[in-house]
DNA sequence: AAATCTCGCGCAAACGTTTGCAATGTTAAA
DNA sequence: TTTAACATTGCAAACGTTTGCGCGAGATTT
């Protein structure tokens, strides 16, 4: 059927030069406006659209941002993506989106596939394993406007947008002092995550304020389900359990919270679990457990709008900003309330 | 920096014209083997890629395909994305995302972004508001192969992926009835959706077998939790308590096991539970919930397969096919055993 | 030795758009 | 009335690629 009309059919059928369309629907200068009108109303009962290839070839740029998560299947990542994608499509953005699986080769081969479909901006959170970042830096080598979220890169300087981790992580563990808790047992993402050292701070400060020793023995490395549940079999069992947990994500709360239930611990009474960043598993466990709140969506609303400043912005393209996002505390009953 | 190189760069490089590189490049006929591998030594070192708008504008038609979903944030769908991502990664083809949020105004301006976009397929899953579909036709008409999963348009004549919702259905109600229930709720979503009209009819076909009449009044479109946990409430209190529940998904099933549990209950011992659609949250409810489990990434990667063959196909352009992935039945405790 | 064929390659158009420059026609100033 | 200034429009090139057509040269046939 009709392909579509071009901006040539609309100059014959005017009689006059494609060039003189082009002025005209663009509302360039120097053009009549008795011209202008007729052509634009034409171009409007003719149903014209540009065509987006010849705009791209021409401005050598697309109109789509690229956007890579660690993983698609993930209550927070899925939120970012939603957050992002609301705002692309108000912004008039098409969004590309590519999983990387917490693969650094997936995550490099992606950014190559984005730098041949010349994305005109890209929003990115690390994979796990992504020491690297060369191929940002090539993304940045050719003025590709670059917005980190989440798993930010400290190397590069790019625009950035973060959850309060500090903030959050302090209000929970001050939240399990003030209500009794005192041995307080931290599990953990890899330290080499700024989202790790941010919490981890927290962590430590909030018992410093309260003139509690950090005992490094209470920090672990866990952030699985499967770790977190074996991991808290064995501190249980050998005698050094703790009277509160916090953990890096529900999966591993979960995890505490069934091992604890599986010994017969009663939570929160014996002790408290509060974990960070919520989704619907931790309100549906059994008691719901109090968490730290990351709001997924605005994390990835302030993605986009740093990036849309970057983007358009002509004079400030060397600005980058700092954006960071609120957390707020969730308490549900696998805490003790004060 | 140094944009790319193209290939009239190479022609002048090596002294020939540009049709003389892009035969060689291409493995075209007619070319002699010498020119052919100096070129394409001469490309390799020097890192061409051929300029994708370019070949876009030519062609009219991009290397991208679109996807529709309902919701993001939402386990089965982000995993259906998931499934779609890998497969059309490992294929060479972009993808380009967008949400309708359940919202008919929304799906058409998503489809119109991408017939503007020229996306050479759409895989899509539709909003529980459509009941139109011209904006799907419309892009049938102009050839771009369209593959429906899950929430799929019977009316049109695509591919299809589905999942095995009457079987599903079938099984657990059958479970159900096997573990000694017979007055058994069906909690559904709105009945004009496929999805929905098949569960029931496996939830009426086991009923049968089984020679239990199917009374009408057991059976309630309500398919959020909230509904669910005051329709329950009702239900019980009216005295006309079923001895089971099936519900059309996890958060449903939860409102049902928290309102069972409020008016103390015992799940499974004097109700019990099955849900579609199994998550995270299925997992971590207290006893924990069985269910159908719907697999996502299959249904992606199938939506993808069938597409591709779409796209590739010359002569069977006209063959549209159904895919039925399988469901499992995931026995936890909110059911008895057998 | 003349005619034909084949191979390898270049020319130029096409995809749809924008834009610098030149060429009109019109009006105002001298 | 001549000149300058200006407003309006067209021409053509450019973005990077592919491809039908034609041309020349060497190889084959008669």
């Amino acid at each position: 059927m009709s392909s579509h009309i071009t901006i040539k059919d609309i100059a014959k059928a005017m009689g006059c030069a494609p060039s003189t369309v082009s002025r005209a629907l663009n509302n360039s200068a120097n053009i009549s406006p008795a011209v202008r009108e007729a052509i634009q109303r034409y171009a409007q009962e003719h149903n014209y659209r540009p065509n987006e290839f010849a705009l791209s070839l021409r401005n050598n740029r697309s109109n789509t941002i690229g956007v890579i998560l660690p993983q698609m299947v993930h209550y927070f990542f899925s939120s970012v993506l939603s957050g992002v994608e609301k705002a692309a499509s108000a912004a008039g953005y098409n969004i590309m989106v590519a999983q990387s699986n917490e693969e650094y080769e997936k995550e490099v081969a992606i950014v190559e596939s984005f730098r041949k479909a010349k994305v005109c901006g890209v929003i990115a959170s690390l994979a796990k394993s992504t020491h690297d970042y060369s191929h940002f830096r090539r993304l940045m080598e050719e003025d590709v406007p670059l917005v980190f979220y989440d798993r930010i890169c400290t190397e590069l300087n790019t625009s950035r947008v973060v959850v309060d981790d500090y903030t959050g992580a302090f209000a929970a563990v001050e939240h399990l002092v003030e209500t009794g808790c005192n041995k307080i047992a931290f599990y953990t993402s890899p330290l080499h995550l700024e989202i790790s050292k941010n919490r981890r701070n927290g962590y430590v400060d909030a018992l410093r304020k309260h003139r509690i020793d950090v005992d490094n023995d209470m920090i672990f490395e866990c952030d699985t389900r499967m770790e977190a549940r074996n991991l808290t079999l064995d501190l249980i069992k050998s005698g050094r359990c703790p009277d509160a947990f916090f953990a890096v994500n529900a999966d591993t709360a979960a995890g505490i919270l069934y091992a604890c239930k599986d010994l017969g611990l009663r939570v929160p009474e014996d002790v408290s679990i509060c974990g960070f960043s919520d989704n619907e598993m931790a309100r549906s466990t059994e008691p719901r457990l109090s968490m730290v709140d990351q709001p997924g969506e605005a994390v990835g609303r302030g993605a986009m709008e740093l990036l849309l400043a970057k983007i358009d912005g002509d004079e400030e393209k060397l600005v980058y900003k700092n954006k960071i996002v609120k957390t707020s505390l969730i308490l549900r009953g696998s805490t003790r309330e004060k």
